[in-house]
DNA sequence: ATCAATATTGAAACATGTTTCAAATATCAA
DNA sequence: TTGATATTTGAAACATGTTTCAATATTGAT
């Protein structure tokens, strides 16, 4: 909360990740081995794994300038994390998932995702750690990331390929839908948090995801 | 995780929260003392606001005296929380939610249930932060917190007041029950934390658990 | 190439959760 | 009451996220 630093070269991109021109080379690749380094880090410690004193050391910048690169430790972790949704994007635009019902097709969207996710079971917790943080700097990041999953979630309901080139707006999407994809969402996310403290399986996170559907009866897209 | 207390006085309750016999009364006394102090502290600066250094100084309690009796700072959040369930689970015995049906019964119960959250908004704040703290030690109690509030939904749901007297036991209540109850508080907790992030005002809380209720076609408890 | 503006470094300091431990107290059985 | 045992205290130390700042380096316009 306190100071913003003095110049904002924290601000390489906007809130929604979107890259800022007029960045020195030098800079944008500063910023990539600080995010690497956490990468690396997170995957071997999760969370606590990532000390900040050895981000700056493996990424060779000082402790002071990873904060003017980022607001904090969960910050860089949010950016990973913002990478990770956008492969995810990029994966579903290019094959979208199929089955004959919306049920089916939201069911494996979220295996992807969920596969996604546990694959680096400590960075994936490091992430969800970020997440939960209840930073308030954090909750609009993750406000962001919402609304992007819910244009997945969306795709993936009606079964079509996603339209990254369209702006995010409610307007793409009928009410039901939005209604639909948000508690998809927050099922989703408790299960990964479940899991991530040892309370159950991966198994259980698509299980759950399957009955939550079925529950909203999920058939047809509009009903 | 490191190394427990050498005296195991921190388990003055089970980790159900059930008081533990045999314990001195002027420990239960240091015990209520310390928790006070959180709750005063946390009322007014919220999870920040708790610093255990002062936590230690109002309840006048040794540092080293505070981790005998609590893992950590979220763990005494937590057993605020389990107080304020407690309330929660006493009101609801004593004062059934009404209403013709299901979905009235269980989104009163759930407006019930936010007012005591965000009565004291700071109060609530932190209490939520400890819970999405990631820790492994504290997820299991977030389990526990989980089934006793499916107790309660399941009597709003069937509108019956809560048995507390009856252990809590999957036999008590049918598995669409469970799964409905599941996703309700899904919603809840995620409502909650938007809330405490800023994202909506108290009022949409209410109504998002309103309309996951109905998503399920809540209208009556079996279906 | 030179200079003014801007960014980075290195190192120390700070804040706060957590741990440690010897000395002082409290508790309780005999 | 006494002595053995268990608990609490007080104070310092530790770990790690975050901030600060003077000295140095980099950059971009001229």
């Amino acid at each position: 909360m306190g100071s913003r630093p003095r110049l904002d070269v924290s601000r390489l991109r906007t809130d929604d990740g979107v890259p800022k021109a007029r960045l020195a080379a030098s800079q944008l690749r500063r910023h990539r081995r600080i995010v690497d380094a956490v990468i690396e880090l997170a995957e071997k410690g999760g969370f606590e794994g990532v000390r900040l004193r050895d981000v700056a050391e493996v990424s060779e910048v000082a402790l002071g300038t990873l904060y003017k690169y980022f607001h904090s430790k969960e910050d860089i972790l949010l950016f990973a994390l913002t990478e990770e949704l956008e492969k995810l994007e990029h994966a579903m635009a290019a094959h979208p998932v199929d089955g004959t019902s919306p049920l089916t097709r939201v069911t494996r969207f979220f295996e992807r995702a969920t596969r996604g996710m546990t694959y680096r079971p400590q960075f994936a917790r490091a992430m969800l750690r970020a997440m939960a943080s209840g930073d308030v700097q954090v909750a609009s990041k993750v406000a962001g990331f919402h609304s992007r999953m819910t244009r997945l979630i969306v795709a993936a309901l009606r079964g079509k390929p996603v339209d990254l080139s369209r702006d995010i707006s409610p307007a793409t999407s009928t009410e039901r839908e939005r209604q639909v994809a948000f508690m998809l969402q927050n099922v989703w996310f408790a299960s990964l948090v479940g899991w991530a403290g040892g309370l159950h399986p991966t198994r259980d996170i698509a299980s759950r995801i399957r009955i939550a559907a079925a529950l909203m009866h999920t058939k047809s897209s509009e009903d």
